[in-house]
DNA sequence: CATTTGCGATTACATATGTAAACATTGCGT
DNA sequence: ACGCAATGTTTACATATGTAATCGCAAATG
């Protein structure tokens, strides 16, 4: 299993997959408009490089194509953490929870949030994937 | 203050210069021997290039220069993790740790260290920076 | 003083990425 | 059946990055 990697600008794509689902190259506009300002032969390369990435699939649909991840949000995150905490913080990820906290970066309810997570740490509340 | 953004081979030569203070050419390039398998001219690019985004400043030395850090290591982390955070997790560090932690990646250790952090957190005990 | 040589500065070149235009194909409407 | 419009495929081009080689100059050396 290959990693696949995917750049800034693709990730934008992915990113309407992963929350709208199966989606064609107009309905993928569409979703990108308020946000990035491309036209459409850009988001229609973004797709190819994914293609052929790996990253996503592509299914005939009459006329047009329907796109669909491959690639999970969730495995895409990972990858982007670990290689954060590697690449910046050494390999953990305390330095980087300390880093927000020294400088004020948590809310009221990140805190508490925060506090629930490590404390049901270990108890086995905290579901886990297939990986 | 413009936004200083380095590669991930510039992070390696500035890696050096953090952690050793300021540092000939020679000197980064037997510091990254172990871990880098560079030429001297590898190096001597990469300083250029920081050199030219002001992320660090030379001070001559006799017939060579000593290179030292401007831009702080914590400044690059604190724009890392931002970065990270704004792009995959939509803004809060907690959605990171609890990647983290539905995935089994923190340590007992970890756990602890959380702890502390996320308990005093807003006691004024952590220092915080001059901003 | 002429020559060698250690360094920084300049130039090079491939791949990845952002951003698109041009081209090709094929199904639709008339 | 034929031409047009919608879609995907190929080509394009600039900048950033990884990785160096080469050039030019000042300092050390004989």
């Amino acid at each position: 299993m290959m990693k696949i990697s995917i750049s800034d600008a693709e990730a934008a794509v992915m990113e309407v997959l992963w929350s709208r689902g199966t989606q064609s190259t107009e309905d993928i506009a569409v979703a990108l408009a308020p946000v990035q300002d491309w036209q459409l032969a850009t988001i229609k390369t973004l797709l190819n490089r994914l293609l052929n990435k790996g990253a996503i699939s592509a299914e005939k649909d009459g006329r047009r194509y329907l796109y669909r991840a491959l690639l999970k949000r969730s495995q895409w995150q990972r990858a982007q953490s670990a290689d954060l905490i590697d690449r910046v913080f050494g390999g953990s990820v305390v330095p980087l929870v300390a880093h927000f906290s020294k400088h004020r970066k948590l809310t009221k309810t990140d805190v508490e949030a925060l506090k629930k997570i490590i404390e049901s740490y270990g108890t086995g509340k905290g579901d886990r994937d297939a990986g």
